[in-house]
This record gives C-alpha cells, structure tokens and sequence, in this order.
DNA sequence: CGCTATTGATAAGA
DNA sequence: TCTTATCAATAGCG
C-alpha cells in the first residue's frame, strides 16, 4: 500500500480498458502485442494440455511477422495423425510425475511452464517435437501461398459458417 | 456477501488449479473445453483488434470435433491480401463511432461483444464476411488433407524453430 | 523489463 | 445453464 499513496490522483494504471481502446501508439502496441500473444498462447497451451485438444494459431503482427504456435506441434494438428495419442499419454505421466514430486515446482515461476520445459527436454532426448512454437520473423504474408489455398479449400468442404464458439447440439 | 455465509467451510470454489490438472472426467471436460475455448477466441480477438494483428485457430477437441477462428478471417488472414487495410479501417471507424455514441453499450453484455455484432451487421449488408468463425461440427481431423500439407512445406519455408513467443532482437 | 492495481477468466456449485 | 468466489492476465509506470 506504500506504493500508492495518492487515493485520488490515481493515473489510470491497472486495467481499464473494458471499452475498446486501439493501440496507436506504434511503441505501446508491440509491447501489447507481445505480451497479448503470449497470453492467447498460455491460454492455448492450458486448453491443449486440460482437455486433450490439439491445436494450432498463426499470428500476423501488424508489421507482417509471423508468429506460429501449436500442440502437440502445428503440423502435428494439422495432419491430425492419431499417434498423437502416445505423446498425450506420455504428456499425461510427466505432469502426474512432476505432482507427485511437488517440489522443485515453485508454482509461480513454475505452473505451466515447468511442464513445458520438462517436455522441452523429453522431446530434446526423445528426438520428436512435442510442443511446436514457431518464430517466423521475416516471413510475408504473401510467402504462405499454398497454406492459404488449402485453408480455402478446407472451409468450402466445411460448408457452413456459424458465428458462434460452441458446438450445436447433438 | 450475503452469498457467503460460511467463513471457514469455503468448498474449494472459484477457480485453484494453478498446478496442471488434467480434466479426466469427460462431462467436465467438455464444459471445460467450451469455456477454455471461448477464452481463447475473445483473447484472440482482442489481441488481432487491439494491436491490429490478423490471426487464425484451428483447435481440435478431443473427440476430434474441429473449431476455426480467424480475423479478419481465416482465408483472409492466410491469404495475407493487404486488402485488409480497408476493412481495418472500417473496423475503427466503427469503434470510434460506438464510442462516441457510447449509450447503447451496456459495457457487460458489450465489450467486444458489440463491436462484433457492429461488424457483423455491417459485413451482412456490405456483403464481404469479415469475422469468420467456423464451428466445424462433423469435420475430423482426416479430412484436412491439403491443409496440413500446406502447412508443413509453410514450416520447411521457414527454416528454423524457436521456443519463444517474443521475436528475436533486430 | 519488473511492479501493482484493476479487471477478466473460470472451476465449482446450485 | 447461471452465479459467485478466486486466481490470473495485463496497462501504465518506475
């Protein structure tokens, strides 16, 4: 509370904007963008490792770099081979390992990235690349040619388009 | 407060699992995934309007049931037209607007939300589609075939695989 | 780049 | 499903 010694002059810190505010400022908004795309990255990272759900997330800053992120690794997701079941089992046993020890585990630093890191160095050992997190820096949007036809391609099979998030029910 | 009754019996509400806990129970699990991945699209769609970033998903549940999520779109966004722009600014223009008329949104039930169901309006007259999410009930992962291709040459394109979300130093 | 205050996301419960 | 208590994500600043 010595931190903050004004009760009224409260410069807006925190966070505010429930209301949409975009980010002009060139500055700010690479440090928001980083940080924001680490935080859907975690988000995706948690989803993956919770429910079992693979899945890949490709990003364009707005200066066009790349940025790619996937689980169990993007080519992985999106070959949707079945093998992956080994990796989630072998997932699986590493995070019930590392709760039982329960120690080097500070919980802060630690939580998800412990794991990951633990990953990192099983695939590292093992040969194949479980988590898949790609840093495209000077690729263009324009030097993903054949991803984009195949995407196109991969909707129209679909058929259909919904503007919600959740599954209609069964 | 009322709600709350009990100082010492707190049944393990809110939300604890700061350590990595798988979710086995398939009811939960489903719940689970829906809420998770939610999260991660409205993450995503503040991150892509924030800082102006085009952006796809791709998640597969468990039971291999395929979500898309992209913006502008996800053709668009892989397609990395600079055709963008326009809709870009249009999507500002739109904020600023709802900002200024700033009444109509409840900010609860608005947010995002209402600038989503702005554009959606907008893009169902003007015609072009310019949130695009995909809720591909019956699609398994099998039936991606070029997709994935694509995107594995898209890697092979990029050369190198980093472990970071932050871009390395210009 | 690390801190803190503030708001948001969400596991359990009802 | 909807609500509510808790912990996490993050804007602005030092």
């Amino acid at each position: 509370m010595s931190k903050m010694p004004l009760g009224k002059g409260k410069k807006t810190k925190g966070r505010q904007p429930r209301e949409i505010r975009l980010v002009e400022d060139e500055q700010s908004r690479q440090v928001t963008f980083s940080k924001r795309k680490a935080g859907v990255f975690k988000k995706a990272s948690e989803l993956s490792i919770l429910c079992r759900a693979n899945l890949a997330i490709v990003v364009f800053s707005k200066s066009d770099n790349a940025f790619a992120f996937g689980s169990p690794s993007v080519d992985a997701v999106l070959d949707g081979s079945a093998a992956n079941e080994v990796e989630w089992e072998h997932l699986e046993a590493l995070i019930r390992q590392t709760k039982e020890k329960g120690e080097e585990v500070k919980a802060e630093e630690a939580r998800m990235r412990a794991i990951a890191e633990k990953i990192e160095e099983v695939q590292r050992k093992g040969g194949e690349q479980f988590w898949w997190q790609a840093d495209v820096e000077q690729l263009g949007k324009a030097e993903l040619p054949e991803f984009i036809k195949a995407l196109e391609r991969a909707r129209d099979t679909v058929g259909h388009i919904m503007l919600r998030s959740t599954p209609p029910p069964q």
